[in-house]
DNA sequence: CCTCTATACTTAGACTATCTATGTATAAAC
DNA sequence: GTTTATACATAGATAGTCTAAGTATAGAGG
């Protein structure tokens, strides 16, 4: 990303499942919606997100079915499950949570 | 940590460079000043923050003094170098873009 | 017709920072 | 003298990122 690949850790699941369950995705179409909506600051990888996207079905969080449109090209379009849901509140509260004790940190005194 | 590992990737290292920029500090105060000052949020365990600072100290951000007390425990002060503010000033200007860019995609209709 | 670009998904291998677990060693407390 | 807290170190496992390469289709431009 912009900032270099370690901030993502641990926040690319939360960004996915909350595109994811907004609106059911596929693959290069979240790609694009999180460059765009977070204007250019998010440049996923296909190498991070195919990957991401099987684990988090694997874990049953998501659900992919193929479909195939008229004019040709097959997209995987995924869809967030119960599970994922619940997965997603915890996910962000974790969040809320370390954003709370970064900034207990950080601001304090430091520049 | 308290949320599991991933979410400290990338952002170790700011929290050290910020306590150390605020006074000289050596290892097993570090862990200790994190938890006290996040309300026990952060738990650093040896086996990561250790080699943060050694690898820190390699990059030059920081610099360890041995030191021993009358008393006689020996300790490692680290202190911030020139190099390593300017590193915590760049690493929170990516930090706060950062957290932009996940406000832009999460919160929208997250949840 | 051919080439180039955009779309769309996949995966192997390198890298990196975390964790667990263990080791060494001293001082203070009981 | 055993336990606990302090203090530092490191090997190995794990996990998620990246690079880089591959497959394949559709559309545009020459």
């Amino acid at each position: 990303m912009a900032t270099g690949p370690e901030l993502m850790k641990g926040s690319s699941e939360s960004l996915l499942l909350c595109l994811i369950g907004q609106e059911p995705m596929y693959g290069y179409q979240i790609i694009r919606e999180l460059e765009q909506r977070s204007q250019g600051y998010f440049k996923f990888k296909e190498g991070t997100l195919y990957p991401a996207l099987h684990r988090s079905e694997g874990a049953g969080l998501i659900m992919g079915r193929w479909q195939t449109r008229p004019g040709g090209r097959y997209r995987r379009y995924y869809y967030i499950t119960e599970k994922g849901r619940r997965a997603l509140a915890e996910k962000l509260s974790q969040w809320r949570q370390f954003l709370v004790a970064m900034n207990l940190i950080v601001p304090a005194g430091c520049l």
